[in-house]
DNA sequence: ACCTCGTGGTTCAAATTCGAACAAGATAGA
DNA sequence: TCTATCTTGTTCGAATTTGAACCACGAGGT
């Protein structure tokens, strides 16, 4: 096993900026949802997806890739956001294996409720805190590493 | 309820953007981290911190502030490290009820041998995929977020 | 000394997560 | 057509996470 290439400082610090802020942002977009809507953020996530497809539908694969979570988790939530209410599931006419998941009315009105609060945390805790040409070089940089994430 | 600040195109780009990263570096790192050494990502920040203090020790309630998790959290994983013989646990000299974390010789050698293939995918995923300047404005816009969220 | 209040850590139940295994359907080539 | 191979979504068990409840202890005032 040859030497690896560690970290510098300023590597370093990039690195635990990323995760911290991550945690951070994550623990408290979860707390807000939960106690505001008693939604998970990968609940809402969804509800965010389906309203902006068309027909509010969008296919189980499909969705699991956008919210970025593992198939049986998917199925989980959808189950729960069913449960709820929020959303149904119907097959698809084209291929007998694939469910189509579908934004109901309630569920779409649960996100019109919702999207306020939600929208006015991640301004307090992320937009609001950085100007213009910050906003835009943190979304190029982590552009760059979501498209290197995506395409392996 | 007034109606609140939407957020524009690019202030949504970089929500996105912030969201969609972290969840897949996340997930990266955690299968990477699970295959390679059988940590969780939390298990190995513990080693790591655990590492970088004075003699190997921290306190359970400042563990649980550097890797950003909750108290119960915490608690769980130091007792998975513990039973893995990679962290020890000792009282508090002046203080009975404090709990101090400590990495033991086991720990680290975990750590070592473990942190080569783990900084590789940090490298591979996050550091150089971008330029200097581009992991610095990184940084700097990451550290106001999380300065902010850590002072309220 | 005593009492009150805050802190530190653990325990507990409930919810969530993941991957592996599975069943059912599509797909392509011989 | 037949068959081998992917894909899709669900189910299952194990591991993890969280907040609330709890207990023990320190700190400050009386």
């Amino acid at each position: 096993m040859t030497e690896p290439r560690w970290l510098d400082a300023d590597e370093m610090a990039a690195w635990n900026a990323f995760v911290e802020a991550g945690n951070l942002v994550n623990r408290r977009v979860e707390q807000q949802l939960r106690e505001q809507a008693g939604l998970s953020h990968p609940q809402y996530e969804i509800l965010v997806r389906l309203s902006a497809a068309p027909e509010g539908e969008v296919r189980m694969s499909e969705l699991a890739q956008l919210v970025v979570t593992s198939k049986s988790g998917l199925t989980y939530q959808v189950t729960q956001l069913e449960k709820a209410g929020l959303v149904g599931r119907r097959t698809c006419e084209t291929d007998d294996r694939g469910v189509i998941a579908r934004l109901t009315e309630a569920g779409r009105r649960k996100l019109e409720e919702t999207a306020p609060g939600h929208v006015e945390l991640v301004r307090e805790h992320l937009i609001d805190v950085l100007d213009r040409d910050q906003l835009r070089a943190l979304t190029d940089a982590l552009g760059v590493v979501s498209r290197k994430l995506r395409g392996s």
